[in-house]
This record gives C-alpha cells, sequence and structure tokens, in this order.
DNA sequence: GCCGTTTTCGGCCCGACTGTTTTCAGTCG
C-alpha cells in the first residue's frame, strides 16, 4: 500500500450493507415500540435495496433513491447519512438503549419484540445467558402474561437450538425431487382430488426452507392423515382438521394443507405467495372493496365469499390477468401493463457449456453430441477448461489443438447437429485468457469464466472481467458471478458496469444451470435483458444425464421475466452463428 | 415511514394458534 496523502475517500457501502443497516434499525424501532407499520416500512425499503442492481449508495447520491419502490425522502436522508458518516445517527441513539442480545431474544420462536422488551424492562434480562438463568430460577413466571410452560419452551428451545440458527436450506433441485415424490404418492390417495407444490418450492426460487403441499378433497382429514404412511415421512402431526406437518427422514419439514375442491384455487393461490406478493395483492383487491384469503374472496359491499377452483379464476375476479408463480416477488408483476410470456424449456435449440473426457466431464464428444440431438438441439458447444485449470483437467494448448480436430470430425460424420469446437477459458487475475489469441482464434466458440482468485476488490475485479468482455474473441461470459447458493457469495463485482460492457460489446452473459449455480441470478438477469444483453441459457453439463440442468438455469430466466425472444439460444443455429462476436468481428 | 382511481392525511392483508386469561395481545406464516 503507498501513503495516501489525501484523505481516502470512504468507499460506498455496498447494497448488501445498506440492507443490513435498514434492517437493524426496523429491529430496534419494533423494540423501541415504534407502530408495526413504521418497522414494517423499513424492512420492506432493505428489500429493496437488496433487490436493486444499481449502487443504492449512488443513487442517493444523486438523490434518486426514492425512485426504489418502498424509500422516501426520509430513507433517502438516512443512506445518505450512513455514506458520509459511516452510521445512522437514530441507530446509533437506539443501540446505545438496547443492548445488542436483546435482538437475539426476539429470534426465539413466541418470543417477539413485545414481550422481549418486558423481560428487559422489568426483569432487566439482556441476553439468552441472562434468559436461560431467568428461566432456570423460575423467574419469569413473576410476570403477568408469562407462566412456567413458556419457561420450559425457553429452556427447551436454547437446548436444542432451535431459532437461534437461520433453518438450513435445501437446494431446489433436491426439493423439488422430494415434493414430486411425496406429490405422486398422494396422487394415488383415493381421496385425492389434486394434489399439487406450492410454496417457494413452486416459485421455484434458488433454495427452499421447507415444502408447502396443497390439496383437494371431499375427506380433507382422511388425506391429512395419509401423508404419516408415505415411507420418505419419518413423523407426522396434524394441523387443524384439514392439515398435517410432516418431516422426512432426509430432515425437510412439509406442510400439506387440504381444502374443499371448489376452494382449491383461493388455496394454492394462498400458499404458494409470496408473502409479499399476497400482501401487495391484497391491499389492491381492499381498494377494490374485495378481501382476499385462504378460503375465498369476500366481496364487502354484499358479505358473499366467492370460492374458485381454478387459481386463474382468482386473479380474474381480482381484474388481473394470471399470474405465473416465478413472477409472484411483488416485483411489478401486480401493476405490469402486461406480462411476459416466459421463456421454457422447449424453447431452447442448444446449449453452449458443456465438457468432456478431455477435462473434468464422463462422456465422449460423441455420446455429448447424440444426447444434444436426442433433446431436439440444433447444436452443442464442448467447451473443456483450459490450459490453467488444474484438478488434472487442464487442457494444453497443444491438446486443445488436438480436441479441436476431434470435434471437427465428430460434427462432418453427425447428421442433424452442429458441434462446436469451444473452450471454458479462465479469465486470470490481471483479466488476460490462458491461451494465445492464435488459438482463440482457431476455435468455433468461447465461454470465459473466473475459477480462481476470488477474493480480490470489487474495483480489481470488474476490472478483470471487462478485459474479458473487451476481448474480442471471448463470445460469452459463463457463471459471471461465481457464487454458490447457499454456500459461497458472488465475488465483489460492479454488476452494472459488467452489463453495460456486455450490452455494448454483444458478449453474452450465461445463466448457469447447475442447481448450485444458477448464475446470473434472477434479479440480475433481469437487468441484464432489460439492458439489452443477450442471455444464454447453459447446462455446464458434465455429462450426458446433465444437459437436463437447464431445467435450473430456465427456472431462473423465468424469474428473471425473460421471454425466448432475449434467450439467444432460443434461436435457431443459422440466426445464432452470425451473433457470436468472433463473426461480428470477422465480418 | 410510505403512499395516492379514498392524493399531503389517514390509511397501510388475513387468519390461526398460543398461553394465559375470563376476552385477548402477541406471534407466526
Amino acid at each position: 500500500m503507498s501513503v495516501a496523502t489525501d484523505p481516502e475517500p470512504r468507499a460506498d457501502p455496498s447494497n448488501g450493507a445498506i440492507a443490513a443497516a435498514l434492517d437493524e434499525l426496523g429491529d430496534l424501532y419494533e423494540l423501541d415500540g415504534a407502530i408495526v407499520h413504521r418497522v414494517v416500512a423499513y424492512r420492506s425499503a432493505a428489500r429493496a435495496v437488496r433487490d436493486a442492481t444499481v449502487s443504492v449508495a449512488a443513487l442517493a447520491r444523486a438523490g434518486r433513491a426514492t425512485e426504489l419502490p418502498g424509500i422516501g425522502r426520509t430513507l433517502e436522508q438516512k443512506i445518505l447519512d450512513l455514506i458520509t458518516t459511516g452510521s445512522i445517527p437514530a441507530a446509533a441513539k437506539l443501540r446505545a438503549r438496547f443492548p445488542p442480545g436483546l435482538i437475539d431474544l426476539t429470534r426465539l420462536p413466541g418470543l417477539g419484540p413485545k414481550r422481549a422488551r418486558r423481560l428487559f424492562d422489568e426483569l432487566g434480562i439482556d441476553s439468552l445467558d441472562a434468559l436461560r438463568e431467568a428461566a432456570e430460577h423460575q423467574r419469569l413466571r413473576e410476570l403477568r402474561g408469562f407462566g412456567a410452560r413458556f419457561e420450559e419452551g425457553v429452556l427447551a428451545a436454547l437446548a436444542t437450538g432451535e431459532g437461534l440458527r437461520p433453518a438450513p436450506r435445501i437446494l431446489l433441485n433436491r426439493a423439488l425431487a422430494m415434493a414430486e415424490a411425496i406429490v405422486d404418492r398422494l396422487r394415488a390417495h383415493p381421496a385425492a382430488e389434486r394434489v399439487e407444490v406450492a410454496g417457494s418450492a413452486r416459485r421455484l426460487t434458488d433454495s427452499v426452507k421447507d415444502l408447502d403441499l396443497v390439496a383437494a378433497s371431499p375427506r380433507p382429514d382422511e388425506l391429512a392423515r395419509a401423508l404419516a404412511h408415505l415411507d420418505m415421512i419419518e413423523t407426522s402431526q396434524a394441523t387443524g382438521p384439514a392439515g398435517a406437518r410432516a418431516r422426512t427422514h432426509s430432515g425437510l419439514t412439509v406442510e400439506l394443507r387440504v381444502g374443499a375442491p371448489e376452494q382449491f384455487g383461493n388455496l394454492l393461490q394462498h400458499l404458494t405467495g409470496s408473502k409479499a406478493h399476497n400482501q401487495a395483492l391484497r391491499e389492491a383487491a381492499v381498494r377494490r372493496g374485495l378481501h382476499v384469503s385462504e378460503y375465498g374472496i369476500l366481496e364487502a359491499a354484499t358479505g358473499v365469499e366467492h370460492h374458485h377452483a381454478r387459481e386463474e379464476d382468482v386473479y380474474a375476479q381480482l381484474g388481473l390477468p394470471y399470474i405465473e408463480p416465478e413472477l409472484r416477488e411483488n416485483r411489478g408483476e401486480l401493476e405490469a401493463a402486461a406480462l411476459p410470456q416466459l421463456v421454457t424449456v422447449d424453447d431452447l435449440r442448444g446449449d453452449l457449456h458443456s465438457h468432456t473426457v478431455a477435462s473434468d466431464g464422463r462422456n465422449t464428444i460423441e455420446q455429448m453430441a447424440l444426447a444434444a440431438r436426442d433433446r431436439g438441439y440444433e447444436y452443442l458447444a464442448v467447451t473443456d477448461h483450459s490450459a490453467t485449470h488444474g484438478f488434472g483437467n487442464d487442457v494444453s494448448p497443444a491438446e486443445l489443438e488436438v480436441q479441436i480436430e476431434r470435434v471437427h470430425e465428430v460434427n462432418a460424420r453427425l447428421e442433424g447437429i452442429e458441434v462446436l469446437a469451444g473452450s471454458e477459458v479462465n479469465i486470470l487475475p490481471d483479466g488476460a485468457l490462458d491461451y494465445e489469441d492464435e488459438l482463440l482464434a482457431r476455435l468455433d466458440w468461447v465461454i470465459a469464466s473466473v475459477h480462481t482468485a476470488f477474493s480480490m476488490s470489487e474495483r480489481a475485479m470488474t476490472d478483470r472481467m471487462l478485459a474479458a468482455i473487451e476481448h474480442p474473441l471471448v463470445d460469452a461470459i459463463g457463471h459471471p458471478t461465481g457464487r454458490l447458493i447457499d454456500r459461497r457469495s458472488p465475488y465483489a463485482l460492479d454488476i452494472d458496469r459488467v452489463i453495460a460492457a456486455a450490452a455494448r460489446t454483444g458478449t453474452m452473459l450465461e445463466i448457469n444451470g447447475n442447481p448450485d449455480r444458477r448464475d446470473l441470478n434472477d434479479v440480475h438477469a433481469r437487468a441484464a435483458a432489460r439492458a439489452g444483453v443477450r442471455i444464454l441459457i447453459d447446462s455446464d453439463a458434465h455429462g450426458t444425464n446433465t444437459l437436463g440442468m437447464v431445467r435450473w438455469s430456465v427456472a431462473t430466466a423465468r424469474r428473471a421475466w425473460l421471454t425466448a425472444d432475449q434467450v439467444v439460444n432460443t434461436l435457431p443455429w443459422d440466426r445464432f452463428a452470425p451473433l457470436r462476436k468472433r463473426v461480428r468481428a470477422a465480418g
């Protein structure tokens, strides 16, 4: 580090840091006894900041943070305070009054801000340790509204750690496999009329906390009891007269709700969520004199409750078109004049990211090409790892030359599929690629990815990525942010600069279909497509049996509001081929 | 604290469950 003569300008806080500060302030105001709507306003603002693809700090400095939904003049000023001084005065003041351990108390099941505050005010309890000690000495029951049962509950929760750590999440592919197996079994039950997956699994989120299933039956209690007898279920208990909560042997919680067939649409709509979508939907409905619940839609003027067997009719009565589950996140779907026709797996005509035995794949070029053709594809790019990949899976320049010949030979021999000689080239820390340009120029396709040196500064990593995007022989960027869902954060990256550069240069950005990656994510992919970036949907298959992982890539694309038009590999080969940068540069 | 086909104030989803309580506030999804 050089010795700075000028004072170092304060680095802008990331959107994540701003969102965390707003969430904390919401927690503090809640302890302070603020009305619930004010607290909700902070949480909703935090969500808007987290979802934003532009730098909210930069937006606030330009006086434009109020363009984000749920952020007004007051919150913009608080964000500005955070940027310029490093903290929000209101938060500092409240932190002095409420010890940090107090917020931990509200994480316990059954203990919210109101009751935590009373424990603090009346017994001086300011941490989980203090709570445990008070419970052990039976001092909690002295408080009006608290009793022996509560003390037992506290000690049990502290012993198991329940609620103290965030519940483990499970990736969508595993969750849906289990959900679909359970649904199949329940559908076979004689009391079942309809059984569907609901909740976040139906919305195809990155990962889920639990499974929500919805069923219609003329004998709801009978079907709810049937859940307990499936062989994947370890334990199950009734929740109300027409529901059950179960645990699979793999530890996944399953919630089943059964309703009357004529109300199935209402129940499915309610339990699909998201919470934010439903809340906004209901607020809009109230303005029309309608009250929406999982049981029906109550017409305030007449007192009549309307039941709907079909979800489409729920939306229709609210004056809305059917909204695909993937769009139900309150990200504009209720206000949109028209909703997009979302891309499907069947729209895909090719796959531009796959591996063979030349690097870490399990199948040969020919096997991969035949499997791609069997899927109905017109083209497949073979993109093994490059010279510096390591793990014994690197492809030296000399080996790549041989591989190009092999691909061309297979391509000449096979009818009905265009096989591209490609590479997944490493982007080195300085932004250079690990093959010479002369060799890259002999390929039909290059997708460039970062596989090393993840912990660079945002500026350095963004410059590194931009160098690759500017390279005339880089056709696309693979898994652009490097995240692994719930396991590894994306590397620091100014995604706006990446998107702008990709749009300007015609470099395609991938949504990688590996269920651990799904990278770009939904929010970034939507911003990229909106900026005119050509989006690729790839499997990153390492064998013939994983070409189908495009399912997860399509799931993310649909959550990103993408139409087939915005996904470049929905084009037939003769229209895709000329869009490659290398072709456009040559032409 | 935000927001507007109830526009600058007065609203801001809906229902179930829990524990402790004689009618409900708080919590949760």
